[in-house]
DNA sequence: CAGTGGTCTAGACCACAAT
DNA sequence: TTGTGGTCTAGACCACTGT
């Protein structure tokens, strides 16, 4: 499945000669003309391969100097480190190992769409939505709680086995489009009495909670979904480039 | 201080013409080569202006079909909703209303570099650093204690005051650079005796953690802070589109 | 001044969607 | 087949850095 993109492909040989410490004399890449010439392709498509770079944290290119590498994208006893191909997103928040965690469906209903719910999930309020609980665990550590919901009309065919394995992957068969893209909101909240039930929490120790709406690569809204996680389970990583 | 560059430009003007309903009727922009005829530019900056607004979810771009007006964006009742130019960022999570909260400076010390921080900050651990704290508040409710640390050598001439007001505008007119880019790291805490009694909370009451370092335009890191939030006023958005 | 990254152009060709 | 966005090229020119 992997792709022959020129720019991606150069990306990620950047980065490996990057991470094997090609350039740690002088934590420089070669300038853009010059690897323009080694790869043997157009100045534009280094600067592609350098753009996603930079916007990964990997480097810092300025104007006039050259294109630096970031130490702490190298150095494997930062907090940040590179880890997995990607610091963004949030698999990383309960994806250990590479391993997936089991999951336990809580319950399973197919109702109204919740009101405040329905415009951003682009449906009417009178249209049916899967609701669904589900709970993760890794190692009989409980660690997250998730209630989502699914317009029907995205997944007429949606059993509840399904529910219980990953719904992602069954998304991109069905549907073949990826789930890459979507709108998250990061909050707090100190643990409700199904919190400490299922997650094995104290009424001292809080959760992390995590929602947002999941799209098809298409733009087609997907899913509501909303996590709450036991907080030593809660760890977002990400690298923030303002712009404007 | 507008820079004149027009795929910045024309992102704006698309931008203000989606906000303001001129695509209502089919949430879909022109074709790039009308655009590109329109604003009489080429289709390269066409193309840039249009990736702006798809990484921060204006826009789904769909080969074959269409460049596609995402509801969320323009809808004023989501979760969701656009606001301040960029839903992207820590600002969010801690300017309300666009007024700056007020700073009380709890210590300020220069000390020698923690271990754990010299590697990260790219200096050794016997170089010194500005150590503070400092305690944000908003009409008499405090919300935030912040932990700072500044290698002395990147602001050999910070003073006391300097931290009761906007730290990144006195490194912007000292430095001349922006301070847009940082590693964030987003977690979850129960309140430790110092939050309690800082933050006014109560014990079963958590805080959102921000640590991360930030990061002078030229890649210098410049700070390491670790930010403790009440659990109310944590509220972090973002859009994701995860690559490869 | 020479070297570097940033912007912008004009155009060829490809891959996919809709009809 | 037509129309759409995606990739890639070759090159001009600009803005900034360092000598």
């Amino acid at each position: 499945m992997e792709k022959n993109l020129i720019y991606k492909k150069i990306m990620h040989e950047l980065q490996n000669q990057i991470l094997d410490g090609e350039y740690q004399e002088t934590m420089k890449l070669p300038d853009e003309r010059t690897l323009s010439q080694t790869f043997g392709v157009s100045r534009s498509s280094i600067k592609r391969a350098l753009k996603l770079l930079a916007d990964k944290g990997a480097v810092f290119q300025k104007r006039g100097s050259g294109t630096f590498i970031n130490p702490i994208f190298v150095k494997n006893d930062s907090v940040f480190h590179y880890k997995n191909g990607s610091n963004l997103g949030i698999s990383d928040s309960f994806q250990m190992n590479g391993q997936s965690p089991q999951i336990k469906l809580l319950s399973f209903n197919v109702e109204r769409c919740p009101k405040e719910l329905a415009t951003d999930l682009f449906i009417k309020d009178t249209d049916f939505v899967y609701a669904f609980k589900r709970l993760r665990s890794f190692d009989d550590q409980s660690f997250m709680i998730e209630t989502g919901y699914i317009p029907i009309k995205i997944l007429p065919q949606l059993e509840e086995k399904t529910l219980t394995e990953s719904l992602f992957k069954y998304v991109e068969q069905v549907k073949k489009q990826g789930v890459t893209k979507s709108y998250l909101t990061i909050g707090v909240s100190p643990s409700t009495e199904e919190d400490r039930t299922e997650l094995n929490l104290l009424s001292t120790e809080p959760v992390g909670t995590l929602s947002g709406i999941f799209f098809l690569d298409d733009g087609t809204p997907f899913e509501y979904s909303q996590m709450r996680l036991r907080y030593d389970y809660m760890n977002y990583h990400t690298f923030v480039s303002l712009e404007d």
